[in-house]
RNA sequence: GUGGCUGUGGUGAAGCGGUUAACACAAACGACUGUGACUCGUUCAUACGUGGGUUCGAAUCCCAUCAGCCACCCCA
């Protein structure tokens, strides 16, 4: 009996590495770019932070959540996405204090007890950032203009951006109970789910995608019809904060999010290509969260990425690193000189790699060629002798004498990079 | 939590009660006695997710179990 993995977690292999690397990597360079700063913060956090932030009602919290007691009796929880947990470190730091604008980003593993899926995982990974202090709606077209400046650096250029606005505490709940009402008189022609939702979460009977609630609620009031004038004008300014810089986007007014603590400005970057799991990043502000959770009364607004999903959407790209140079040698003396060579040219910074077991001459020269190595250098018996090395350039077979010495070598390999394929 | 589909080597797969379990790719080695990619040859599953059962005989039928995938719910 072999140990497998568990349920709904994956291993990430060397031959995907690269690409979340390239994932990771433009992240960390697009938000640098924007001004924000990375920040790591732990993986298990209170139970209590997230039951209070993301809502006791939600599906996230009712049951998909690894939570358990640890040996001290602390009620903790593995964390189901992030924003809980920066937020929870920014106020207890009080980072506020330094400057109540923060731009931070993070990334990192995220869990939830889930049916596992296409793009769905039960340890999945989020790339996020958050920015507090601000309530511009400058600043929600920055974000948003930033998230799609990512993945243009990724080329990922069909993902829509679907925008909308939820309200604040004046003006949701009266919008609530108008739809409501609204949808009171037609609970028959509803689904079952959306019957119960009507209860707990009635906006979320307009995301309903049977076809029976949506013909029912064709004429159902709009959230964006409902707002109260602050809510108005921050929505119409970052529209027109969008346009300026000509980021492109959709009106969605029936999105909903999964999440409570969203307020004003929500949104989603959605794409046809991943079957059912539409959203590959998705976020919103969230003006009331940080006071909530027992900081200062500062508003805030965040977006997290799902790497899992965006892995899905690159195309198959060799993200593969090639070494510069292969050696290839015959005979003792010239495994000798060449381990010694090796170890020079690595510490010079140019990436070597060599056939240990000193196979025949072709059977190298193949793992020189599978390897992709841009050169082969070879050394023989007779090359040794006149103090000269063989360099193969590998992609047109062109072979040149040179004298065995690592700065001649390493200034050859270097000065003619090899273009990605 | 609820449905549907699938489980044959490193991979993609043929097989549908009696076969040496095809074929292709990958891999290893060799044809070319010091040079990769092309060509050619050789090697590569006593094994068909696991456990039972039916049968003279099962990868092929039945049951159970496990795993994976996809969808619902929900979500990144």
């Amino acid at each position: 009996m072999t140990i497998t993995g568990v349920k709904g977690f994956n291993d990430i292999l060397p031959a995907d590495v690269g690409k979340w690397h390239h994932i990771e990597g433009v992240a960390r360079r697009v938000f640098e770019l924007y001004g924000f700063s990375e920040i790591r913060v732990p993986v298990l956090e209170k139970t209590e932070l997230f039951t209070r932030s993301i809502g006791d009602d939600t599906d996230i919290v009712e049951k998909e959540m690894y939570s358990f007691t640890d040996k001290g009796d602390n009620r903790v929880t593995m964390r189901p996405e992030g924003t809980a947990g920066v937020i929870r470190a920014f106020i207890e730091h009080k980072l506020h204090r330094t400057d109540p604008v923060a731009k931070l980003y993070y990334m990192g593993p995220m869990f939830r007890y889930e049916r596992p899926q296409k793009g769905r995982y039960r340890q999945f990974h989020q790339i996020g950032a958050e920015l507090s202090g601000v309530t511009s709606p400058m600043v929600d077209a920055q974000i948003l203009t930033m998230l799609c400046h990512y993945f243009a650096e990724l080329g990922l250029t069909e993902p829509t951006l679907q925008i909308n606005s939820l309200g604040c505490s004046e003006c949701r709940p009266p919008y609530r109970q108008k739809l409501k009402d609204f949808l009171q008189v037609r609970l028959h022609s509803l689904c079952e789910d959306c019957r119960r939702r009507y209860e707990n979460n009635p906006l979320r009977v307009l995301d309903c995608k049977a076809t029976g609630c949506r013909e029912a609620t064709v004429a159902a009031p709009s959230v964006l019809d409902n707002l109260c004038h602050g809510c108005a004008d921050h929505f119409a300014e970052t529209k027109c904060y969008l346009r300026d810089v000509g980021t492109r986007y959709e009106i969605n007014s029936r999105m909903v999010r999964g999440l409570d603590y969203y307020t004003r400005t929500t949104f989603e970057l959605v794409t046809s290509l991943l079957g059912s799991q539409s959203a590959v990043a998705a976020g919103g502000r969230y003006d009331r969260l940080i006071e909530q959770l027992g900081g200062p009364q500062l508003p805030g607004i965040g977006f997290a990425m799902g790497v899992e999903r965006i892995v899905l959407l690159l195309s198959e790209q060799d993200f593969r690193k090639r070494p510069d140079l292969f050696f290839v040698y015959l005979g003792e003396s010239a495994q000798k000189k060449s381990f010694t060579l090796m170890s020079e040219l690595l510490q010079m910074g140019v990436s070597v790699e060599i056939d240990y077991e000193g196979k025949s001459l072709k059977s190298q020269m193949r793992r020189a060629d599978k390897s992709r190595a841009r050169y082969t250098l070879v050394i023989g018996e007779n090359e040794l002798n006149k103090g000269m090395v063989v360099l193969k350039d590998m992609d047109n077979g062109v072979q040149l004498d040179m004298v065995l010495d690592s700065h001649n070598i390493s200034r050859i390999v270097r000065c003619n990079p090899y273009q990605p394929t």
